[in-house]
DNA sequence: CGCTAATACTTAGCGTGCTAACCATTAAGG
DNA sequence: CCTTAATGGTTAGCACGCTAAGTATTAGCG
């Protein structure tokens, strides 16, 4: 059987309040760096899907970013009145929406690609550190699927 | 200087990609075990914080569970419609407000106990791995702090 | 004392993130 | 075909989590 040691209900101990700590902590250190653009941390990791492959369903998108569409959509809206995207409905299936970076969505990858070094450099850990968190991470994330 | 390989906006390489999905994950495991108790997680983490002290004030909660008082009033609100929590007014600084577990909330605590074996369980992973996961996110937090 | 600053909490507004219900379009089976 | 099921998005409703502004109480200082 699992043994958790005593007082298993310790909060300093729970893997998911250190999780939700972490997560909100280093989505704080993203604000100050996105907010020039005007971008939401979840904005932002829509706009790294989009960098990598565009144009994209939402449905494609939601896998990527495991997401619902019902998350993404009101999100996607927010990008397009940014100017960063478009959205249309696919010609070939009237369901599918194609959503498209525009040329100033295309233009901001070259900003952006300094964010992860300020990150990195705000948090002062090792980055051998932070792929080994990468890697647990994943694992719990696999854990979980 | 900084060195992350090639194509450091890769969103499978983003910690903070993996912290979001993680958490969200992970919350997801307990919100199944949480229902039949009416909580929330983050309303959960407030009963970890009462089950080791009781009264405790917003800010002192606040200050355990790194939140903002703005985001703990209304929660607060909905544990003590829940029946868990009084909410009284401080007689000594009449700015303050005294959070005390109710004889629900109190008895709530010997349901909980079981919860965090069968996260872990659900989970499927090593203890081990999960204390050093707790180890990494630590020094996370405390680099942000 | 009396005025100002600090403290503790509350409220409003916005953007997620989730569930559930809904709509339009396409695919599939009889 | 034509009905029915599946698919892809959207909307509504609720609970965070954050910023900013507001209120009430207490502390501090001349």
């Amino acid at each position: 059987m699992i043994d958790l040691g005593e007082d298993p209900l310790k909060l300093d101990r729970q893997v998911c309040f250190a999780l939700s700590v972490a997560s909100r902590s280093v989505i704080a250190i993203y604000r100050p760096l996105l907010e020039p653009y005007g971008l939401t941390h979840p904005q932002y990791l829509v706009m790294l899907a989009l960098w990598e492959r565009s144009p994209r369903s939402v449905k494609d998108l939601g896998t990527a970013l495991r997401h619902d569409p019902a998350t993404l959509s009101p999100l996607l809206k927010r990008l397009e009145a940014l100017g960063y995207v478009t959205r249309t409905r696919s010609r070939s299936d009237e369901r599918r929406l194609t959503v498209e970076l525009t040329e100033s969505g295309t233009a901001l990858r070259a900003e952006a690609e300094k964010i992860p070094y300020k990150v990195v450099e705000t948090l002062g850990m090792e980055v051998s550190e932070l792929e080994a968190l990468h890697g647990v991470l994943s694992r719990v994330i696999d854990a979980t699927a």
